[in-house]
RNA sequence: GGAGAGUUGGCUGAGUGGUCGAAAGCGCCUCCCUGCUAAGGAGGUAACUGGGUAACUGGUUCGAGGGUUCGAAUCCCUCACUCUCCGCCA
């Protein structure tokens, strides 16, 4: 949510930023709702300020027992003046409120303009191609089965057999302690979250379609993110323990409407699957400093499991509603011939701060906090990587190195 | 599932119809004192928000939402959450 108070006093430099990334915002709406509400407020306030004198004076009457009847007939007369005034005034500022929540982040200066995915910017390429597979991962091994999963559940679901789903396992197991070692603190949460919850990080109200509803006010998380950042919705945090960094292995929830026809087939594109996430809350000052540390961070993983990416600056057209700048980290896949995402990490700026009302305390006063997080990274997009790059052909294949440990062996069955 | 207790500022916690945005303590800030440190003394310190260049001034908020009342932290109703006891249970 952006601030009210910048969209008063600078409507035109937030227009241009917005215009950026695509979004046209309604000055004419917004300056007269504005202007309405500040017309409204004040009758109310001097209403309400009206009969709070009016009734400290009604005390002062009965208790030297005078008459007050007409007093009360007066008071009266502003109550039933200020209900309708109040309930206009609540009206529009909930249009005004409904306005900005629609509003999406603003692109940090940095971010390169483009209008949309085309126009993302490699910044840098890491590891060689060394992989001659054309194989897919379904084809690779008989232990990813969508055939009975779809029995079970529908499409866009995957059953893991024997060694696909020990190595999703070892997968998780890997990434968890490599963000323990890189500082971050490991927390269990809940898998379903409530409306402020999803309102905080900004999946509500905009974005409901994408998610699974369970109850009247619970949803299946779409990413840790959400129970993650959210462990400190309406916290005051002092100075002296930021930068928070948090991360947890979850499932994830999505109901992928409006991609019918894309990712069909395998595990690229589910309605669950396995993430670790990593968050850091930070001072505002720092947040772009963590930004790049947490990008390092998931990088960190796909170095050491070997396998080629790239990462690429998102342009302002295809940020995310929340961010104000994103890296996507892709991996190399084969069988498609190209990178694929994997992770994005990216900077809310105060964005989900101001939602969520998670501020920190310094020396002489408050503010909101940044929000950073990424993914470190997908599991199921990584274990496809691992297969279609490692595969050399026949019933078995070597693993990395560094999974060695987490699997109990070197060698996949497949 | 049953019974009971609770939810108040950064924190602990008092407050049963007007003088309460709220005692006290802790914490924090400023100043004083002490060679330094520790201790001590004086004062200040809730949030959000409107109007105003400003000094200043108005409004809202005591878990959430309704209600009673001229007036609600305080009375009534609904809901959420927390805790205790009983039952059940991985």
């Amino acid at each position: 949510m952006l601030n009210i108070k910048n969209l008063r006093e600078d409507f035109e430099n937030i227009k241009i930023a917005l215009e950026k990334r695509g979004y046209e915002i309604n000055q004419k709406f917004f300056e007269e709702l504005d202007m309405e509400r500040k017309t409204l407020q004040i009758e109310v306030e001097n209403l309400q300020s009206e009969r709070n004198k009016f009734s400290a004076h009604f005390g002062e009457l009965k208790s030297s027992r005078k008459d007050t009847s007409d007093l009360k007939k007066t008071i009266d007369k502003i109550n039933a003046e200020l209900d309708k005034k109040s309930i206009k005034l609540n009206t529009t500022l909930e249009n005004i409120n409904n306005f900005l929540l629609d509003i999406p982040n603003i692109p940090d200066d940095s971010v390169p303009y483009g209008k949309d995915e085309k126009d993302n910017i490699v910044v840098e390429t890491f590891g060689k191609v060394f992989s001659k597979n054309t194989k897919d991962h379904l084809e690779i091994t008989n232990k990813i089965d969508t055939e009975t999963a779809s029995k079970i559940s529908g499409s866009r679901f995957s059953v893991l057999k024997g060694d696909m789903a020990k190595l999703q396992r070892a997968l998780i197991s890997f990434m968890i302690d490599k963000a323990i070692q890189n500082g971050y603190q490991e927390y269990y949460v809940p898998f379903m979250a409530n409306t402020d919850s999803l309102t905080g990080t900004g999946q509500l109200p905009k974005f409901k379609d994408d998610l699974f509803q369970t109850a009247e006010n619970l949803y299946l998380i779409p990413t840790a993110e959400v129970p993650l950042t959210n462990i400190y919705r309406g916290e005051l945090i002092d100075e002296d323990i930021l930068p928070l960094k948090l991360t947890s292995h979850t499932p994830c929830f999505r109901s992928e409407a409006g991609s019918y026809g894309k990712d069909t087939k395998g595990l690229i594109r589910q309605h669950q699957f396995e993430k670790i996430e990593l968050v850091q809350i930070t001072n505002p000052a720092d947040s772009m400093n963590c930004l790049n540390s947490l990008l390092k961070h998931a990088c960190e993983i796909l170095d050491d499991l070997k396998l080629p990416y790239q990462v690429i600056e998102l342009c302002s057209g295809d940020l995310g509603f929340s961010s104000c700048k994103t890296f996507d980290i892709e991996v190399w896949m084969p069988s498609q011939k190209k990178y694929r995402e994997i992770s994005s990490c990216s900077n809310f700026s105060d964005f989900q701060a101001r939602r969520s009302n998670i501020k920190y305390k310094f020396k002489n006063g408050k503010d909101f906090v940044h929000t950073i997080n990424g993914s470190g990274l997908a599991v199921g997009r990584t274990l496809i990587a691992i297969l279609e790059n490692y595969y050399e052909g026949g019933s078995t294949m070597k693993l990395p190195k560094c999974l060695e440990s987490y699997f109990g062996s070197d060698t996949l069955k497949l």
